[in-house]
Order: structure tokens, then C-alpha cells, then sequence
DNA sequence: TGACTTTCTACGGAAGCGGC
DNA sequence: GCCGCTTCCGTAGAAAGTCA
């Protein structure tokens, strides 16, 4: 058993204001300084009353003890790596003796208070094993079977005889509005009133990253992103198809990169670049000086595509295909997120027929999850692979799958190309 | 197209609850 | 009144929608 004790050795301390803050010790009353200092942090925030302070005190005795019950020490906290951090969000799922188990939020804040807790740490220079995404925690803790709790009885959907990974009973409209079809996106592209909406969906349908991410593309890049040059027809080296680009950005308040394929680039290159230097010049007449480098996509009128318009014209599609007879897509929605989605799932989907796994249990793929994590730029993404891989199943029995027959990569990019010839 | 409004939801903070 | 533990809730910021 760790121990924590409040003691009042800051009362009447103007910074905090407080009469009692947690302090931790191990099992031989050694300090655990590292923890105490942090609950000296959260303490010295205004606005926290001292419920808020002890609240976070228990979650992270709670969470101590387990360490030393576990066998791992609540000394070692520095050396706990994801998977028993993941140990322990497997732990606050199970039933107690009763049989009742905590909600799922509760679980959820829990396991955020202990993140809370380790990047504090890392801020101040206190190094740790454990490398956990911020995004992750959720996906982290719906593995976990037992915790069911959180599905609102209130929300009557379709359930279906078949359960995520995330224990949530799969709701088949929800899943299949999430994504874009291959053939979807295929007849998408021809409908889009400006190539440039087309290549941003391509680029999102091939690489996973988020509209904000994307519209950090430069130009001509800098610095980390100088492989992004603006090569003219025949300039490219003969090997950027062969190559990735490295791809830094700034990604919900932290710095990401990706490996950005060179093939991609040189599409772009071909069938936007030019494109992009006509559309310069209508930005110099209107402004007087040339658009920044660090912005590659303009619109037909010579602005800078935003959210908002990348937002708006994805969101036509499926009016346009209505309006349009001969239009193959199918699909009630098109957005970029589910473009990100669809991006994930086939990729799964490619993976496992190549590997002779398709519809088959759920097996952990060291070198799949490794790939897929450079595909979508996260750091750790074991659990979500298993969301995908349940995913990809799914839709196999659906035959939603089935019009894809090529390789990613390629597919995505001929159906671009083509449209563009 | 941009300014503005409405809706959604993730998150941190704090209140609630039962037992002593 | 304190304690251990669980759950609730207000809000900021993003997404989505509307209007001129």
C-alpha cells in the first residue's frame, strides 16, 4: 500500500490559500516527491477549491496502490509504460464485489486525471516510460470490455448481434455514415466545382490527417517540410514516387509529423501546381503581393481555401449527385472525417485480405499496427487497430468492401488523375 | 464569401452521497 | 464534520448552419 496523507504544512501560505494538501509516501514512508509537488501545483491554482485537489489526491492514491498491489511499486511510476497503464484502465472496469462497476465517465476521468498527472511530470522534467496520446485514452478504455455502462438506454437504435471492441453494440446506421465507399469517392471527385476540393479529398482519402492539418500544406515548405518544392512537369527527381515526404505540422496543440507519399506530391504537382500559379496571380492583382508559400491551396477566385470552404463543398457532394443523372455515388453524407474514416478501414481492409485474415478474430499485428500508426500520424495506436480490424469485418459481410480492388495508393490516384485528364 | 449564430461535446472542476 | 468514492455539470471551443 502507498500512503497518502493531508497535512497542513501550507496553511495560511499565501499562494495557496489552503489548509491541507496530499501529500505521498511509499510503503517505507519514503517521499514520493513527484506526486506531491503536483498536487502542490494543482493547489496553487486559483480557481480549484479543495474538493477539486481532493478529488485528484485519491484518483492518484488509487492508482498507486494498485501499482504496489500489482506487483510494479508506486516508486516505479516513472518506469510504467501504455500497456499497464492499459493494465490498470483494464482494473477500474472491472465489477466490484457487488457486481456494480463505475461509470464509464468516471473511469474517463480517472484516466485523464493520471495522464493529467504523467504530463505534468514531463513538463517539469521528470522523465517517464509512458507515452499515451491524449486522443488514445478514450479508444484505450472502450478496449475494455466491462465497461458498458456508458451506452444511454434512452437512445433506442438498431442493434445489431455484433460488438465492437469498444463493448458499444455496433449501431449500423452510425458506422455506415462514418465512412466514404471507395466507389463513393470515386464518383465524387468528377462532381466537385473546383479541382482543388478534389485534390484535398484525395489527399485526406490517402493520408488520414485532419482538415487542419492538411491546410498547413506549404507551397514551397521550409525548414522540417523543405521536400515540399513546386516542381514543374519534368523537374521532379526520378524517385519522389519511390520516396515519402517528412510532413511536420501543428496538430491540436502539439507538433506531428508524417511520412507524406512523394507519389502523392507528384500527382499534385501535375494536376495543381499549375493551377495554383494561374490562381497566384489573381491573388497579387486583388492584394499586391504574391500568396505566402506556406499556403498551397487557393480557390478558382485566388483566396485561400479555409475550413469552412473545405467544409462546404464536400458537403454538396451528395445534392450534386442527386442533381446529376449519371452520378455513381451513393453515399447521404461526404465530409472529411469520414474521408479519414474510409482511409483506416480500407487500409485494414487491404492489409488483412493480403494476409489471408479477413473475417477472422482479432489477432495484434506488430508491424500492421506500425503502419497503420504512420498512416494516421499518432504515436500508439494499438487499440484503434483492433476498432478498425472489428470495422473492416463488419462491413465484409456487408460486401461494402468489395468494390475495392486495387491497391490504395494507386486507386486513389488514378481516380484522381483520370478525372483530372 | 465572410460575419454571425446555433449546436455539440470534451473537459476540468466541483458537488453529491453514504458511512463513520 | 470528515472521508472515500462516484457522478454531475458549466463552459470553452469547434463544428455546423444561416444570412446578406
Amino acid at each position: 500500500m502507498s500512503i497518502m496523507e493531508f497535512a497542513n504544512g501550507l496553511i495560511g501560505h499565501p499562494a495557496y490559500k489552503r489548509s491541507r494538501v496530499a501529500i505521498f509516501f511509499d510503503n517505507d514512508h519514503g517521499l514520493l516527491e513527484e506526486p506531491t509537488r503536483w498536487m502542490m501545483a494543482v493547489a496553487k491554482r486559483k480557481s480549484r477549491s479543495i474538493e477539486t485537489s481532493r478529488n485528484y489526491a485519491h484518483i492518484l492514491a488509487r492508482y498507486f496502490d494498485w501499482l504496489d498491489n500489482a506487483g510494479y511499486g508506486c516508486v516505479a511510476w516513472q518506469s510504467i509504460d501504455e500497456d499497464i497503464f492499459d493494465a490498470y484502465l483494464v482494473h477500474l472496469g472491472q465489477p466490484r464485489e457487488d457486481g456494480s462497476t463505475i461509470a464509464y465517465d468516471t473511469a474517463l476521468h480517472y484516466a485523464y486525471r493520471i495522464y493529467d498527472f504523467y504530463s505534468w511530470a514531463k513538463k517539469n522534467g521528470y522523465e517517464h516510460s509512458l507515452e499515451v496520446d491524449r486522443d488514445e485514452i478514450e479508444h484505450r478504455l472502450d478496449a475494455n470490455q466491462h465497461l458498458l455502462g456508458h451506452i444511454k438506454p434512452s437512445v433506442s437504435v438498431e442493434k445489431l448481434n455484433f460488438n465492437l471492441p469498444t463493448g458499444r453494440p455496433a449501431l449500423h446506421h452510425r458506422e455506415l455514415d462514418r465512412l466514404v465507399a471507395q466507389s463513393d469517392y470515386e464518383a465524387a471527385l468528377p462532381l466537385f466545382d473546383d479541382l482543388v476540393y478534389a485534390i484535398i479529398a484525395t489527399i485526406i482519402r490517402i493520408t488520414a490527417v485532419r482538415p487542419k492539418d492538411l491546410l498547413q500544406l506549404p507551397y514551397r515548405g521550409k525548414a522540417v517540410n523543405v521536400d515540399f518544392v513546386p516542381y514543374d512537369e519534368g523537374e521532379a527527381p526520378p524517385d519522389l514516387g519511390r520516396r515519402s515526404l517528412h510532413y511536420e505540422f501543428a496538430s491540436k496543440g502539439k507538433v506531428r509529423s508524417i511520412e507524406f507519399p512523394g507519389k502523392l506530391w507528384q500527382a499534385i504537382c501535375a494536376a495543381y501546381i499549375p493551377l495554383r500559379r494561374q490562381r497566384a496571380e489573381l491573388y497579387r492583382d486583388r492584394t499586391g503581393i504574391s500568396p505566402p508559400n506556406s499556403v498551397l491551396f487557393l480557390n478558382e477566385a485566388g483566396y485561400a481555401v479555409t475550413y469552412q470552404m473545405l467544409y462546404r463543398e464536400f458537403a454538396k457532394i451528395p445534392s450534386l449527385a442527386a442533381k446529376a443523372l449519371d452520378a455513381k455515388f451513393k453515399g447521404r453524407r461526404f465530409t472529411a472525417c469520414m474521408l479519414r474514416h474510409s482511409c483506416a478501414t480500407y487500409f485494414v481492409y487491404e492489409a488483412l485480405k493480403q494476409k489471408g485474415r479477413l473475417g477472422q478474430h482479432f489477432v495484434y499485428d506488430a508491424a500492421l499496427d506500425e503502419e497503420l500508426r504512420k498512416l494516421m500520424g499518432h504515436n500508439d495506436i494499438k487499440t484503434t487497430l483492433e476498432y478498425y480490424v472489428h470495422l473492416v469485418n463488419r462491413f465484409v459481410h456487408d460486401d461494402l468492401l468489395v468494390d475495392l480492388k486495387r491497391a490504395q495508393v494507386d486507386s486513389c490516384l488514378s481516380a484522381l488523375l483520370e478525372h483530372h485528364d
